[in-house]
DNA sequence: TCTGGGGTCCTAGGACCC
DNA sequence: TCTGGGGTCCTAGGACCC
């Protein structure tokens, strides 16, 4: 095995934050997210206990209610887990040559020197989520392989605190659905399903030709995952960010006149620190979920919150809709930097 | 059943410039 | 009468991820 790649993923990372925080939450269930006294929203977590009752992520809150009254429904606090993040990634840091943070509770890592210090993977794997275990309390799941995808899957295989160690990636794959590749979403698992491709193994075998016909070509990069041909590495120094934006749905659909007011509001929680942006841009969901983006660049980047609030306004203006309103969004990109002010990458050094 | 919020990347047409 | 071509930016929408 040339190159080693783990993908570490926590377990029910939301809610292991708030029972760590709170040890008289384990054994029940509880939901992280929208609370049920809201009309409008979603679950972001449930843990294992709050599942067996049916509860997922991205659940609404009133079906999440139905399901399970008695659950205990937190709302999300970023900062705990941000917080919790820090020292999970800094523990890990620690075992990686190239290291790439996903998300708040994701990594890729290149751990081939690692590994050598062990007998096998399984150890080593088993050695990086206990230390994670030994000075945070949180449990995390580990895939490991020579491919960053296979990995991806693997974490996933075994939760939670599982390790699955992958040495034949095309037999690991074969049976597998193909929506399980990230990036091969419900929609283009549907059109593979259309042309008889539902297991990971038929998009392998499948005829060349025929995918870029009905595809295009960017299904090849697919194509060659499922074959167990991936040999992307692991990205250490991904630049800043490319956008910022704030969002807001509203517990009741407003009449789009009522949008100029509440635009100011979600201005306001925009982070306008050491950027200026170019583009500003206004997204209005209306009550059918129809959603419509709005864009305008300016001709020099600005820095500054009464622009994005001016122009986001004008752009409000030349939108006649009689429909009512549930979402609006404001959306800051073309992103310009100082010279040695770039946003920092991670906040993992943050206290 | 009713569908959050914060991001990234891709596509595709049109404008504009050389 | 038949209508280059390449590069870049702008805009709108959509898929996808956690």
């Amino acid at each position: 095995m040339e190159q080693v790649i783990a993908h570490v993923d926590m377990d029910c990372f939301f809610a292991a934050c708030e029972e760590k925080m709170d040890p008289s939450l384990k054994g029940k269930p509880v939901a992280i997210g929208a609370l049920p006294s809201y009309k409008r929203g979603v679950l972001s977590t449930a843990n294992y206990e709050a599942r067996k009752y049916g509860l997922r992520s991205a659940m609404p809150i009133s079906q999440a209610v139905k399901l399970c009254p008695d659950a205990v429904y937190l709302p999300v606090n970023f900062a705990l887990y941000r917080n919790e993040s820090a020292k999970v990634m800094h523990i890990l840091k620690q075992f990686a040559t190239a290291f790439e943070q996903m998300s708040i509770d994701e990594a890729y890592m290149d751990i081939t020197a690692f590994v050598r210090r062990f007998p096998n993977l399984e150890e080593a794997g088993r050695y990086m989520q206990d230390s994670v275990k030994e000075a945070t309390g949180l449990n995390c799941s580990i895939g490991i392989s020579n491919s960053r995808y296979v990995s991806k899957i693997a974490s996933d295989f075994k939760k939670p605190f599982g390790i699955t160690v992958v040495e034949d990636a095309k037999n690991f794959l074969a049976e597998l659905p193909i929506g399980k590749i990230s990036g091969v979403g419900k929609k283009t698992a549907a059109r593979l399903n259309e042309i008889g491709i539902f297991k990971i193994k038929e998009l392998a075998d499948c005829d060349r030709f025929k995918l870029i016909d009905n595809f295009g070509n960017w299904v090849i990069g697919f194509q060659e995952i499922a074959r167990g041909n991936d040999e992307t590495g692991v990205f250490e120094d991904y630049g800043p960010r490319k956008s910022i934006s704030r969002e807001m749905t509203f517990q009741d659909d407003i009449g789009i006149d009522e949008c100029y007011d509440w635009l100011e509001k979600v201005v306001e929680r925009l982070d306008l620190e050491d950027y200026s942006f170019k583009t500003v841009s206004l997204k209005l969901r209306f009550s059918n979920f129809e959603t419509i983006t709005r864009d305008m660049s300016l001709k020099i980047a600005v820095n500054s919150r009464s622009v994005a609030l001016d122009k986001v306004r004008k752009i409000l203006a030349g939108i006649n809709s009689e429909d009512k309103v549930r979402l609006i969004g404001v959306r800051l990109s073309n992103l310009i930097y100082e010279e040695n002010k770039q946003l920092p990458i991670t906040d993992f050094c943050e206290a």
